[in-house]
DNA sequence: TTGTAAGCGTTATCAG
DNA sequence: CTGATAACGCTTACAA
């Protein structure tokens, strides 16, 4: 049926080694240039494809590697994994991928399949709900001897490659921002404390404060997940109160802008208008004019694969957790204090 | 290194056969019960992982789909591939995930390389650019045996499988309720007539209009493709008319968003809070409160799942074209004519 | 009820 | 410079 290495060997009248060889380009042994000639031919007429498979099997290599997320709906995860596709097409990998749809049972499955696959190692991006079996999922792949990157959470920096970005920083740079327009009364939205990311903004933002002399208060702190009803909560409170903030500090451009969805329709109109930097420049962040912290989600997705196949060449090399920069994209809603309505 | 079946069968004391009927359940050969039980419970304690390349080999099947896709960054696309996850887990089908980044030749040869990983079929997301070379991919394929699903366009729908929304309906939808809200001079922002889709949206939006007897102005359709530049150029254009349109119905939110982007300030203005139906119903269309037909994404890519693996089970059936139902959305931008400006 | 042996397509080794 | 042979890990006839 498929042609094989002995189809063409035989069609052109010399050894499956010989194929093999031509094929490989294996120039530490010196071929006939006749013989080569002949076989290339051979085998690009009879549309000759290698089965990768029996290569894997004899060489333990897959040219595969996992990535598990939790899930594509958020257009970050899927820039990241885009860059991961970029990198993997430059260097002949591809890529197998799950979703955990938020699951940790899933995610526990999925790995299982891609170890049974022998991918020759596993990229991760954290979510919410899947970071407390992280440790688990690390230990399998420990024992497996597959080796593993982790985006977006360096808790195990220690262990295991990570890569993420300076979320510290960003969060620093996004209130002082909002501070040299004039701004005293920020508030924060937070994704909570279950993520190192959203402790970073969180720190990042109490940071800024304290360099410009503004005592923290934690009633300004809103959200304690990255869950829409609690955003939404937490805003309206913050709206109503006698002297509502003049600004916003958003951990994430989504939840800000799903949290005013759900918001009544006098805050919303409110917030719409508002002061606001978020935080991981989506594409509708530009639509809304919202200014926006820009991860470059591509680039980490970049660099956490070609690490890892550094990692997969290198196994022995000591953990390594890079933190990308980040930039800030300044629009509309970076407005000076006093010009918005409260 | 890596536990094997024979590993398993040497510290059960059994061989490699009984190993491999045990773990698959061959039940048309009655084992004895210990055994079973015994291999079971070794194997557990060994962390035994079948090598599926090697079961692979043997077998011809290796439960990975190919997804060729143009590119991550269209939210709509993650959706589909979301929905094909999702029917994947459930079969428990490994995706091989990679993207065209627009170009043909990268299409071509990443095609190749899953064909070289022998995957078991192949699931093709069409883009504009890529279009022109599908027929030379679907040759590929049938030569090499792979079946193969088409999304989001059906003009080889004789040749191969394919699935794809209502778009004519839709369109029709769109514009007919545009017509109930007291719409008469109604502007089509179009994709162009490259791809079917696009083609079908446009006859979709002449159809309303004739069944309102409303009649047509070609002047009135404005793009050429899904290209931002030539959109923005042909919304200004008409936003500039003496008697410009009342209503206006998007192929596409996101071409509808990044034109609006792209304009001056006067007319962005204008159109931002102009009466429009787009189409994808994208995340950001909520936030912007555009109305959208929706396609769900999701229900195509496991439709499309769902057909390759019976396609895969029974290679003979005629192809088919599955044609998914979609439903409009409306939002604050479906204004009656005359409460908002021009 | 279980074991032996062959073979899937490839490449590495070594002999010629 | 090229060919024979074995091996990768698994499943499956067939034999015991």
């Amino acid at each position: 049926m498929r042609v094989r290495n002995l189809d063409v060997a035989r069609e052109a009248g010399v050894s499956p080694t010989t194929v093999s060889l031509v094929l490989n380009d294996r120039t530490q042994v010196a071929l006939a240039p006749e013989t080569k000639r002949r076989v290339q031919e051979v085998a690009a007429r009879m549309g000759y494809r290698p089965n990768l498979l029996a290569r894997s099997l004899l060489s333990g290599r897959t040219q595969t590697l996992g990535v598990i997320i939790p899930s594509l709906s958020s257009s970050y995860v899927a820039r990241i994994v885009e860059g991961m596709q970029e990198e993997a097409g430059d260097s002949n990998q591809q890529l197998l991928l799950t979703d955990t749809r938020h699951d940790p049972e899933t995610e526990a499955a999925q790995m299982e399949l891609l170890l049974r696959h022998s991918v020759d190692g596993v990229l991760i991006v954290t979510g919410e709900s899947t970071l407390r079996s992280l440790p688990e999922r690390l230990r399998v792949l420990r024992e497996a001897g597959v080796p593993c990157v982790v985006i977006d959470d360096q808790s195990h920096a220690e262990q295991v490659d990570c890569v993420v970005s300076q979320d510290r920083i960003g969060a620093e740079m996004a209130v002082t921002h909002l501070i040299e327009l004039g701004h005293r009364r920020i508030a924060h939205l937070s994704g909570g404390s279950g993520t190192s990311t959203a402790r970073d903004r969180l720190s990042g933002y109490r940071r800024a404060l304290k360099r410009a002399s503004i005592p923290f208060q934690s009633e300004w702190v809103a959200g304690r997940s990255f869950s829409v009803a609690a955003a939404a909560q937490a805003l309206e409170a913050l709206v109503s109160l006698p002297k509502p903030p003049t600004a916003y500090f958003a951990a994430n451009d989504r939840l800000w802008a799903e949290a005013i969805q759900a918001l009544r329709p006098r805050s919303a109109r409110l917030l719409r208008n508002a002061a606001v930097v978020g935080y991981a420049n989506y594409d509708f962040s530009a639509y809304l004019g919202i200014s926006s912290v820009d991860q470059s989600p591509q680039s980490l997705g970049k660099a956490a694969l070609r690490r890892l196949l550094d990692r997969i060449e290198t196994p022995s090399m000591p953990p390594q957790c890079l933190e990308l920069p980040v930039n800030l994209v300044v629009r509309n809603s970076s407005k000076p204090v006093g010009s918005s309505a409260p």
